[in-house]
DNA sequence: AGTCGATCCAACCAAGCAGTTGGCTAGAGG
DNA sequence: CCTCTAGCCAACTGCTTGGTTGGATCGACT
């Protein structure tokens, strides 16, 4: 395989992350991912098949770096809360990302569940584990509520924008938000604790 | 106005809720909607102007019927985040509209943001005098976070099934989460009243 | 140097798309 | 019974799109 086989096919897959986030699968274009890339077109169904494939690709290999980054720390379930919404702030195309394919999907199973199931019920079992319990539905029901309001902003970024108040981008309104954050889990998972 | 107007531009709007709902802006289709109902193309070009502004109007629509449907019960907060809830579970179509358009506009200003953003201050306003509060950004913060984890269940239909497990849609299942949802919510409003 | 396999790309294609047009129909006013 | 207006629709247009193809290029091995 000459050497810069690699390359295309990584600076294919940023051009198609890039796009997707932006336009999700129907809106995205494949002329404009290869003109991104500095690639043919071609290579795209070389390399991938077609468009839904490359979203695909794009997507596991998004989330892979996702739950590389975002780990539960240390003994703090706050500051892991804090740490999502820190990663989505920073990197919303990740979230777009997800957001285009749950509207994709609906209700239908995507692609490659099994691997998401293992790969949540990881974060579960640590999760339960820095609460000082089992594993429960209880807990899974807790876990999936924090994850939705680290998350929330930048899913809503207009909802946001109005009920927060107009800049929710500075740092100072992040910092806030933040911290609302960190004092919200803390009291439920308080309660949690004691249950 | 010949009588069937109204009735035609009923039908045209209906069609492109389901299909702007199920699709997108950018992933709808014309032709489909006109099929849905039962209508000739056209009339969308003469009724609406165009796609978008089609898009415009569905949700307009759909956010009147949803303030409308979903307001500030008695004296529990509590309650009115599980009616969201419910709302969403019975409805996502509605929330679908809302994830659409939050990616198609990301951090651009919404069209008729002035609209929303004094009917988003009257749900504040309602939320803080229940709280026995004035209106303030901590509140501010505390209502949309409340909302996020209301709606989150429909937003990630898939991450929903697999952290809560197989069966999301059974009527036991809702019931169960939406336990959760008003025990969360009530731990939550306990600690912003004493502050 | 010559052959071979893989990589690359400009040009192409058919289908699908949003949006238009020109003429038909029906009802209201005279 | 004629006219005028507004609603309606089948057929059309021109462009965009996902996907293909045939040949040029290049590196490796002999």
């Amino acid at each position: 395989m000459p050497p810069d086989t690699a390359r295309t096919r990584a600076k294919l897959l940023d051009a198609a992350r890039a796009e997707f986030a932006e336009h999700g699968i129907a809106g995205a274009r494949v002329d404009r991912i290869a003109l991104r890339a500095g690639v043919n077109k071609e290579r795209i169904y070389a390399y991938f098949g077609n468009k839904e494939q490359l979203f695909q690709h794009v997507l596991s290999e998004s989330l892979q770096e996702l739950t590389a980054v975002v780990t539960m720390p240390s003994d703090d379930p706050a500051e892991y809360v804090a740490q999502v919404y820190d990663f989505y702030c920073a990197r919303p195309e990740l979230l777009r990302l997800l957001l285009w394919e749950a509207l994709y999907y609906g209700n239908e199973p995507i692609p490659d569940e099994d691997r998401r199931a293992t790969s949540y019920a990881v974060k579960l079992q640590e999760f339960a584990e820095h609460l000082g319990v089992q594993p429960s539905p209880e807990v899974a029901q807790l876990l999936f509520s924090l994850i939705g309001i680290a998350a929330w902003q930048s899913t809503m970024p207009q909802m946001a924008r109005i009920i927060l108040g107009g800049e929710t981008d500075s740092e100072q309104a992040k910092a806030r938000r933040r911290e609302h954050l960190v004092e919200f889990t803390r009291q439920s998972i308080a309660s949690a604790k004691q249950a």
